[in-house]
DNA sequence: GTCTATAAAGTGATAGAC
DNA sequence: GTCTATCACTTTATAGAC
């Protein structure tokens, strides 16, 4: 038995470097991009070491692949109404806190392709889910100018932090909200606007 | 006079290879970004050479400079309504034609910190501009999620490509046309909304 | 197992030949 | 004036010392 928890902390002291490389990772490529990130400056912020980062990933675009991605938005369902709170609560939380990952691999995607890759698959197969369930002949085109709300949005506030998106999720939602119920019923009447989102305080 | 018609070919001809790199740069910085177009791709698609582009232009960062800029859009003054319809046509132009020189800043503004300046300089001067003439507490706010709209729709077509966004501008501003009028006025109502935006057909 | 030393390739920039 | 040859440097990736 000794021999096994011999192991096991061995085990578990690859897996914290593992983990604290991974984190470096992220936090750098979503800082500086794929290109100005380099191999050596994730092991140093992970106190490591640059041979260890090639073995522990194989090559620094297996790297980028396990720490940059988009996790997708629960599937979307029900009336229009259902889907702009489904639309408006995972907005909200992604402009709360946008893990890491995510914004790797969105500040990435404009100069590496395969993060591009990445984020459009998650993007247009959302799209795609939300443009069958709603109503007018132009829903893709609607559910596209929903995705680049949100793309907007979120660039606008984590990458760019563009003028006046510094504020609260919830006061940014309370201007983003009802854009967002009237673009999926495709009337800017029926959905009571300006209501649909709660206000902050 | 012989001498100032020889010099003129001359120097006609320095002028049309400095233009003609210059094109080069500005399509393969807008298609790349800026750490991955060499100085020798865009000498090779000039027709030209490496030395040449770094004795016209001092430097590859310099070169960039004169290549990705943001043209500022004119002054936006009036009355909600007028500054709804400036923007709308400024959007429409936008997504119509955006020029290689800005699609180049905004492809490297995520990787290339000094083109993340030029484009926010750009974007936050006119966010200013606006929100000082818009009505209501949050004038600031709405004008940023004007231009976080704004940058998700040109991005999105542009750069990449959503789906649902490679409609005509004029659709396209059919959808997104009515947003801008509610975010200029504060309200979802007092705008008519769908009326704003002229139909393609 | 961990890390140092180095290889191989590609970059921006420069000096000097035509 | 135009372009070739090269420098000095940095990158990822590898081989081998401890």
């Amino acid at each position: 038995m000794r021999r096994l928890s011999w192991m096991n902390t061995r085990v578990e002291r690859r897996q914290r470097t593992e983990a604290r490389i991974l984190a470096a990772a992220r936090q750098l490529f979503g800082e500086h991009g794929y290109d100005r990130t380099t191999i050596r400056a994730i092991a140093t912020a992970a106190g490591s070491d640059p041979g260890l980062v090639m073995r522990y990933f194989g090559s620094k675009e297996k790297l980028f692949a396990q720490a940059a991605s988009i996790p997708a938005d629960g599937p979307i369902k029900g009336s229009p109404e259902q889907i702009a709170e489904q639309l408006t609560a995972a907005l909200t939380q992604k402009l709360t806190e946008e893990p890491a990952a995510s914004l790797a691999a969105l500040r990435a995607m404009f100069s590496h392709p395969e993060a591009a890759e990445e984020v459009r698959a998650a993007m247009t197969a959302q799209q795609r889910q939300i443009a069958e369930q709603l109503p007018g002949e132009d829903a893709v085109l609607r559910s596209g100018v929903i995705g680049a709300l949100t793309l907007g949005l979120v660039i606008g506030r984590h990458l760019v932090r563009l003028d006046g998106l510094d504020a609260s999720p919830g006061e940014v939602m309370t201007v983003a909200g009802p854009l967002i119920g009237e673009l999926t019923n495709g009337t800017g009447r029926s959905a009571d606007g300006r209501g649909q989102a709660r206000h902050p305080s």
